[in-house]
DNA sequence: TGTACATCAGTGAACGCGCGTTCACTGATGTAC
DNA sequence: TGTACATCAGTGAACGCGCGTTCACTGATGTAC
């Protein structure tokens, strides 16, 4: 009986957290990061400004919240994607992690927006937005060192790594870019650059009267890049 | 006597202009886009805030004013890297031209991210801001038009360009990208995404606690790129 | 060179708005014996 | 099973703030004859 009523409050409460979220993730996009408002949030909850101070002690509590939710969103659709490729296919893995990141974008701009825009003045993000935040990276790398250890990746030769990039590398390799080498890992992170880079271009207007195709745009990149990787 | 004072009133109008729009700047750096507030840009310059109003009939003038004036900078400081190489040296006005994109966007971290960060949101950019928006672009396919045409480009065979890009590769050959076959378009586009997809992620905090040498990485980046383009 | 007039820059008060956050409070819901 | 108490959710008023923009105005600066 305890457990069950304390279950039962804590129920309602998860409730009311998810739809203020989803409240405040409606308005990000109509007001962006910036314009978000705990009093229009509470309004459109139909609760008095101050009822919100019972869910989130502080505004930057729930922009933190709906980062963590669009980092976990992006780092869920790259597994998925991930998830329905052949293990032995590294190159359908790569192209099918680009196209679920463009894809979740196209879908969420704001939330996009919110964790690869503009950082938001003032905000100081906390610790627990780290692990979120790394979820995509990781997999992308599990896909390269996947690869390499399959021997499907030819090192390319033309453009070799710096010394200055040594410690880096030293460290990637030990967490997540497992038993690759330095110019693989390099070209790793020029590649995801590149990824987010395309998506950003394309959602943030740079390609406005440039590109009227970005998909089939995007997938050419996607495959020229994997290419620029060495994954044959 | 006509001529001359009016151009006296002209000449303080200008500088006052000028002090508005570099108090506007100093406040991006603080408070973001969002937060630019012609109230405060007022207060600094010693004046009641109607008076602004003589000079930037509405906030979003003002705003517009240091998109232009960013692009512009942008656009300048490729330029004269590009001016100070040797003109048959493709690579090395390439890699000049990444160099000033970075080192400009580092030195105006704010500025850059009003132009190549989350667009601001209500807001609409005017006509005006097209041809200084495009300067930078221009430059480079400016570089890449010449190696191509000096025969230092090496088409990349691997990837071919996708049918739905024709149309825009034709638009594309016909304003900037001067005699360049659809491959080495797109791979420029991809190029120049990378290059601000880079910066993006260096100055967005994407790079924390896993590049710790940006500067070196950008440029193994930017080399590698060089090659992927073909360029020789 | 001097005077009447027009233009412009800047003032000060006001309108109407929204914001984050605090605080003392009322009821309802759960807990312990 | 019933009662006294503690916890929690939500209220309503308030504090103190800043914002963009308008408007009637005062002086100063330029213009035309």
């Amino acid at each position: 009986m305890t457990t069950a009523s304390r279950t039962a409050r804590e129920r309602v409460r998860a409730e009311l957290i998810r739809e203020i979220t989803d409240i405040a993730r409606r308005h990000l996009s109509t007001d962006g990061a910036a314009g978000l408002s705990l009093r229009a949030v509470a309004r459109e909850m139909g609760m008095v400004s101050s009822a919100i101070y019972r869910y989130f002690p502080t505004k930057d509590d729930l922009l933190t919240a709906l980062i963590i939710d669009a980092y976990n969103a992006v780092g869920a659709a790259v597994e998925q994607a991930d998830a329905g490729c052949a293990r032995d296919d590294f190159l359908g893995r790569w192209l099918a992690m680009c196209q679920a990141i463009r894809a979740w974008a196209l879908a969420h701009p704001h939330e996009y927006a919110l964790i690869h825009g503009t950082p938001v003045p003032g905000y100081q993000a906390p610790a627990d937005t780290v692990d979120p935040a790394a979820r995509d990276g990781i997999m992308f790398a599990k896909v390269l060192s996947d690869a390499h250890a399959a021997g499907a990746i030819q090192v390319p030769a033309d453009t070799p790594a710096p010394e200055e990039f040594a410690g880096d590398a030293a460290a990637l390799r030990e967490a997540i870019f497992v038993g690759l080498p330095d110019e693989v890992i390099l070209r790793g992170i020029h590649a995801w650059t590149w990824v987010y880079g395309s998506v950003s271009f394309e959602l943030f207007g740079m390609y406005n009267s440039v590109v009227t195709a970005p998909a089939a745009t995007f997938e050419h990149g996607a495959r020229s890049i994997a290419h620029y990787l060495g994954l044959r």
